[in-house]
DNA sequence: TGGCATT
């Protein structure tokens, strides 16, 4: 047997005349071969001058590497014999682990204890941000492959470190190539609110688009004034949420002055969206001249979309600006949550919370505000708001540390 | 009733 540890080795310029029976013995001298094969062509059998060998030990391969590589010319050759690690075992891309849903407080050397049983570590950090704080995830490098896929079989979802949200990830690290499509992901994902998926397979594709004529309304309004923009902009949400059936509940035209009279509980969900805003824009008044406006708007909407339309981190808002919201449509995803809850003030961000063995929504989510006026806002506005069969919930999310007794 | 990340 070999050592889970061993290096399989590319052995170059080797005469073509030399079978594996004829190389053995130059290569045992340093310990017990495991395999040694000979690399021919595929269709036609001829041998190439080269092969690949695999000590028992690993210590074996490092000692023929140091006293063979580039020392010595086999008869018949006229370059220098290779012997070096084989492309196939990598720069150690394949025995390098993403480890996530660490606790933020471990350490890098909380991290090697945990990975220590299963190998030699060549390497261990935890991934910090700039101040220093851990992102909850690490690189650990073994000096092979098996003892790092044995970490996986051991490790992966085992349990769930404290401090964690899910159970432990432990995966092979991305290649080379893959860090690559990130970040070019990463970049798309910034040029807009929406993805290529939401467009090309939205299960709401009708309304992602009227959503995109929306943001195309958005830029060519620039010349307007703010409010007209964002009157307009409402508008188009409205008309969108009612044409492709995602609001059950028919549109029932009424003024500013009608919701503001009427006791909010006793209101259908959509008055109670109109009351909300009404509510809400009450507390700027003429400043933006909105009195008397048909579809009276708060101002920073235009801000938002215009000044920083790319930055869109998940961030926690302060105390009191961050909701809940239950019932979601299985199809929704964070932009169109973002959408919906965009006329109530300024999005911080928002989430759509997603199984991760399935990817599948989870019907709930969160949206926070830069402010605790947005928050409640939005609840009023959007909470027993009818879609489809289901009512969505929409509450202040709870601190993370409630329910817990001491 | 989150913040799931790739030096």
């Amino acid at each position: 047997m070999k050592e889970p540890d061993a290096i399989k080795l590319f052995i170059g310029q080797i005469p073509r005349n030399l079978e594996e029976k004829d190389l053995k013995p130059i290569f045992e001298q340093f310990g017990k071969i495991y395999e040694l094969t000979v690399i021919k062509d595929k269709y036609t059998g001829m041998h190439k001058g080269c092969a690949f060998l695999t000590y028992c030990a690993r210590e074996s391969a490092l000692k023929a590497q140091s006293a063979l590589h580039e020392q010595k010319t086999l008869p018949g050759m006229n370059r220098p014999i290779q012997v070096k690690p084989a492309d196939s075992e990598g720069r150690g891309e394949d025995r390098k682990l993403f480890v996530g849903m660490l606790g933020k407080q471990q350490s890098d050397e909380d991290v090697r204890k945990m990975f220590e049983p299963f190998g030699s570590i060549e390497e261990c950090t935890v991934l910090r941000g700039p101040d220093g704080t851990s992102k909850g995830c690490a690189f650990v490098k073994f000096q092979g492959h098996a003892e790092a896929q044995a970490a996986i079989n051991t490790l992966h979802g085992s349990r769930t470190l404290p401090g964690a949200s899910s159970s432990l990830v432990v995966k092979f690290a991305d290649t080379e190539k893959e860090r690559g499509l990130r970040r070019m992901q990463q970049v798309a994902s910034q040029l807009g609110i929406f993805s290529p998926m939401t467009l090309n397979f939205g299960a709401y594709n009708a309304y992602t688009q009227a959503l995109v004529q929306q943001q195309a309304l958005v830029a060519q309004s620039a010349y307007l004034s703010p409010v007209a923009t964002v009157a307009a902009v409402q508008m188009q949400q409205m008309a969108a949420l009612n044409a492709n059936g995602i609001i059950a509940t028919p549109i029932t035209p009424i003024t500013p002055s009608s919701a503001a009279q009427s006791p909010a509980a006793a209101l259908d969900p959509l008055q109670q969206a109109y009351a909300g805003m009404q509510h809400y824009t009450a507390a700027y008044p003429a400043a933006y001249g909105l009195v008397g406006q048909p579809f009276p708007q708060q101002p920073t909407l235009v801000a938002q979309q215009h000044q920083q339309p790319q930055q869109q981190q998940q961030r926690e808002g302060p105390e009191g600006c961050n909701i809940f919201i239950y019932h979601l449509p299985q199809e929704f995803t964070d932009s169109e949550m973002l959408q919906m809850f965009l006329p109530f003030g300024n999005v911080i961000s928002a989430k759509v919370f997603v199984d991760r063995a399935t990817n599948q929504s989870k019907c709930f989510g969160f949206v926070s505000f830069d402010n605790p006026a947005s928050a409640q806002t939005a609840i009023q506005a959007m909470n027993g708001f009818q879609i489809g069969m289901k009512r969505l919930k929409v509450q202040l999310k709870r601190p993370k540390d409630a329910n817990r007794p001491y």
